[in-house]
RNA sequence: GCGAGUGUGGUGGAAUUGGUAUACACAUCAGACUUAAAAUCUGACGGCCGUUUAGGCCAUGCGGGUUCAAGUCCCGCCAUUCGCACCA
């Protein structure tokens, strides 16, 4: 009685009941409807942030609301185990990678939970762990066996000094992170998926999300970045064909030059007896492999001497070398027509390349080739026999020509490109491939599965320690028995975090990637992860899972039925990073205020999807709010039991209160369930709290206070479950509060005899009013009409319209 | 460069379907308690004008538009954040 609130001793008695009673622990049951719960696993850097923080804590929530809502509750947590970073710490503390990994990997555990996340522990995985790894690399086999596996040449970033090849990151403006020498272009075999195979489904799948934010849809839209074109063939002068892919056929007779790129065969057969062209392609090569820095250079380019003959005019039009053309998307080349395209315009300027208008503005558009391309839509003009057509009729009528006379094809065309899947790395799960002079590229057989990758190696980090470790490479071909060699690079760490959400049903089985458990928890319920990701990892995602059904191993389309994706956390206006040294410790808050104040502040601050401005004063905000709860509820029960409540014995003051009570359970489960903003849930029950600090001493006040009180534990029991788990006891809840059904709204309690209501006079507040609340729109009319200050702005003036938004306002429109 | 967001008091934010702008909290100021400070409790708190009271005008990044009514819808800008395929 009249105990201090003590966020350490109870929260660490909470943990322990949750321990002894395995709590978190699930198993399938069909008698329930289950319900899975995922946030983004986390890359184990050393220690949590206050982004994890916040993305943990979302998750947790929802779960333990879930749970509240009397469902079966998955809620696993894992270590995204591979990449960079452990090989970076590799070479600057000399400490092997699987060991530096583990060591934070253990840290972090206790980290979360030391926040009192609902985990299931029994279901933890850790990417690095050859168990989970050598699932993905049956898998990939499997995907070789059908085809949709297949390596060819693709361009790195490549840094000469280091011999080594450089992620993006690590190219700082055209130059490698470490020695600062010039980055250059380099064609390495690599290993691809098929992912433009799928391109359709995910794109038509997409459809189906309408749990998924519009944007994240949006953005995966345009990423697939499906066009349907025509693929046309200038002519060489060899009579080969040059192939190039448009969407804006229409314009054909504009076309005055040809682009191709600088790795297309034609630039590079030009440039073996063109020593300015090659010298050209040679001062390109350093641009990093990256599509933003290929689009924000100055474009340049050089004509290659050769022309290609105009499929329908029959004349000569120059070809070009451009450093702007992506090898990668289409065929390399492109039309242009610098009439009716902006990039093409602003590249004929520089190289006094000719501008051809042949579409004309359908209406009152501005078109003035002089200052810019006429990039829209209209009629054709100077285009001979198809003169006067519009866009749609122009498509047709050039792709019919094209296609009769051999020339060219509709074609549908994605901007998505195969998945790259090697990384001449060491830290990643060894791709399962054995390279034999004889039989080729041979997937390794299940049997031998897992290829374990080597953890005691010496890095120096040049070159990949797999390449120096003869154990590890050199083998014998399965299919012949040769010697071969076995293939050196890893997997794309994105490989490891596209099924990861699969396995957490199946962890444990050794026998199968899958099974029936990992079925019956997917698809995943509630994914909460980076607005970083909304692309590249969910896209994976659901293409791996498309990829694991059409194996039979699941029988669901998507991954992910609903997607909550979070905001950064921001300190100062600026994402909380190292090197702004704006971070905050999430540990140092814990040790001082407790979990539960870390948990509330990050809910209370921002709405989930928005980014969220850290505020040390906040915490504390957040930390007095629960000391004054405590205060409250402890002496509520300190002053013995309540009596029963009769709600028809209620004064209209306490009635207040308890209408109070039953609107905020029912905005708090909408913002919980449907809108997910726990902002506005937790300042709904403040709003409730400040209320209850009003009520008086009598016996019927505190029947009201007694079920207010029992309301307000069991609402902010997600939010802050050790708290609620001690005030539950102190308040003689029944059971465990983890089970404990959700508060129901009583709706004879929000009834209300009168409303307030707003009067304005054109659209302007001139007065509020008490309306009963049967009253009928006469009746509101004219006690509208009738109050002093609105009155006022009658005077003398004709009523136009009055128009009357029951139970809100009233709004008089004068005749001006 | 392209794609997608965001912008509201001194600060974080609320306003859910076009209907009372600024809920809730932080900070600040004043008061109570205290020898004093902290903690705690109570109150004030967008700007300007008026003030005994009542009230009025302006304000949701900027400029237009639609509407009886716009933070919300439309058009055009500005600033800023995320992503751009080898960071995770």
């Amino acid at each position: 009685m009249d105990q201090p609130y003590n966020p350490q001793a109870l929260e660490k008695a909470a943990q322990q009941h949750w321990l002894a009673s395995n709590s978190f622990a699930v198993q399938q049951d069909d008698a329930r409807e289950k319900f899975y719960c995922l946030a983004m696993f986390p890359y184990p850097s050393g220690k949590l942030h206050m982004g994890h923080v916040r993305n943990y804590t979302i998750a947790d929530v929802i779960a333990r609301f879930q749970r509240m809502q009397g469902k079966n509750v998955l809620q696993p947590m894992g270590w995204d185990a591979f990449g960079l970073p452990a090989e970076n710490a590799a070479i600057n503390n000399r400490v092997p990678p699987a060991q530096w990994t583990t060591q934070n990997i253990n840290y972090m555990r206790e980290q979360l939970q030391r926040l009192g996340f609902a985990y299931d522990w029994d279901r933890e995985l850790a990417t690095c762990d050859p168990r989970y790894y050598r699932w993905e690399q049956w898998f990939f086999t499997r995907l070789f066996e059908k085809g949709l596996a297949y390596r060819k040449k693709a361009e790195v970033n490549w840094c000469e000094t280091d011999q080594t090849v450089l992620a993006n990151e690590q190219v700082v403006d055209g130059c490698c992170w470490r020695c600062d020498n010039p980055v250059e272009r380099r064609e390495i075999d690599q290993w691809f998926i098929r992912i433009t195979a799928y391109a359709e489904q995910l794109l038509a799948d997409l459809d189906s999300l309408d749990q998924w934010p519009e944007q994240v849809r949006t953005m995966q839209r345009n990423w697939i970045g499906r066009s349907e074109g025509v693929e046309l063939d200038f002519a060489l002068p060899d009579g080969a064909p040059l192939s190039v892919y448009t969407t804006r056929p229409d314009t054909l007779m504009g076309v005055t030059y040809l682009a191709v790129a600088l790795q297309h065969p034609l630039a590079r057969k030009a440039a073996q007896t063109n020593p300015a062209l090659a010298a050209f392609i040679e001062s390109q090569g350093n641009v990093k492999v990256a599509e933003a820095d290929m689009a924000t250079m100055e474009k340049l380019g050089m004509a290659t001497g050769l022309h290609a003959i105009h499929p329908l005019t029959g004349q000569p039009v120059p070809v070009w070398v451009a450093n702007f053309v992506l090898m990668s998307y289409g065929s390399g080349a492109v039309m242009s027509v610098p009439g009716h395209d902006q990039r093409d315009w602003e590249f004929a300027r520089r190289y006094h390349l000719p501008i051809v208008q042949v579409i004309a503005p359908a209406g009152d558009e501005a078109c003035d080739l002089g200052r810019a391309a006429f990039t829209e839509k209209g009629v054709l003009v100077n285009s001979g026999e198809f003169d006067g057509l519009d866009f749609t009729r122009a498509f047709a009528a050039v792709a019919d020509r094209l296609e009769q006379e051999g020339k060219g094809k509709r074609t549908v065309n994605f901007r998505l490109r195969d998945w790259g899947v090697s990384r001449q790395r060491y830290w990643g799960a060894p791709i399962p491939i054995i390279n034999c002079d004889i039989c080729g590229a041979v997937p390794v057989p299940a049997a031998d599965l897992p290829v374990v990758l080597p953890t005691e190696v010496e890095f120096e980090g040049v070159g990949s320690p797999l390449k120096k470790l003869p154990d590890f490479y050199e083998t014998s071909c399965p299919a012949c028995g040769a010697p071969a060699t076995r293939e050196t690079d890893t997997f794309d760490t994105f490989m490891e975090s596209s099924w990861y959400y699969a396995r957490y049903g199946s962890v444990h089985n050794d026998r199968a990637m899958l099974d029936g458990e990992a079925d019956y928890w997917t698809p995943v319920d509630q994914y909460v992860g980076g607005i970083e990701h909304a692309i590249l990892h969910l896209l994976y995602a659901r293409f791996f899972h498309k990829l694991l059904r059409d194996e039979g191993l699941v029988h669901s389309d998507e991954p992910f039925l609903r997607l909550l994706t979070q905001g950064m956390v921001l300190k100062d206006g600026a994402k909380m990073s190292k090197s702004k040294g704006n971070t905050v410790d999430p540990q140092s808050l814990i040790d001082r205020y407790g979990a539960d104040t870390v948990r509330l502040f990050s809910m209370f601050a921002a709405p989930p999807e928005q980014s969220l401005e850290w505020s040390d004063s906040g915490v504390e905000g957040a930390n007095r709010f629960l000391k004054r709860l405590w205060k409250m509820a402890d002496k509520h029960a300190a002053s013995g039991p309540a009596p029963a409540l009769d709600a028809s014995r209620l004064e209209a003051h306490h009635k207040a209160v308890r209408r109070k009570t039953h609107e905020t359970i029912a905005k708090v489960s909408d913002d919980y369930g449907r809108r997910q903003t726990f902002n506005t849930a937790i300042a709904a029950i403040m709003e409730l709290c400040n209320d209850l600090g009003k009520l008086d001493d009598e016996p019927v006040a505190r029947a009201v206070m007694h079920e207010a009180l029992h309301a307000i534990v069991l609402m902010l029991n997600p939010i802050v479950p050790h708290i609620c788990h001690a005030l539950w006891a102190i308040l003689g809840g029944q059971g465990d509060i983890l089970n404990a059904p959700w508060p129901d709204v009583d709706s004879s309690a929000l009834a209300r005899d009168s409303v307030e209501m707003v009067v304005q006079v054109n659209g302007k507040v001139r007065g509020r009013m008490d309306v009963p609340a049967a009253a009928d729109r006469a009746t509101v009319e004219a006690l509208a009409k009738s109050q002093a200050n609105v009155s006022r702005f009658l005077e003398g003036v004709n009523v136009r319209k009055v128009i009357v938004v029951p139970g809100k306002l009233v709004n008089i429109v004068t005749a001006s």
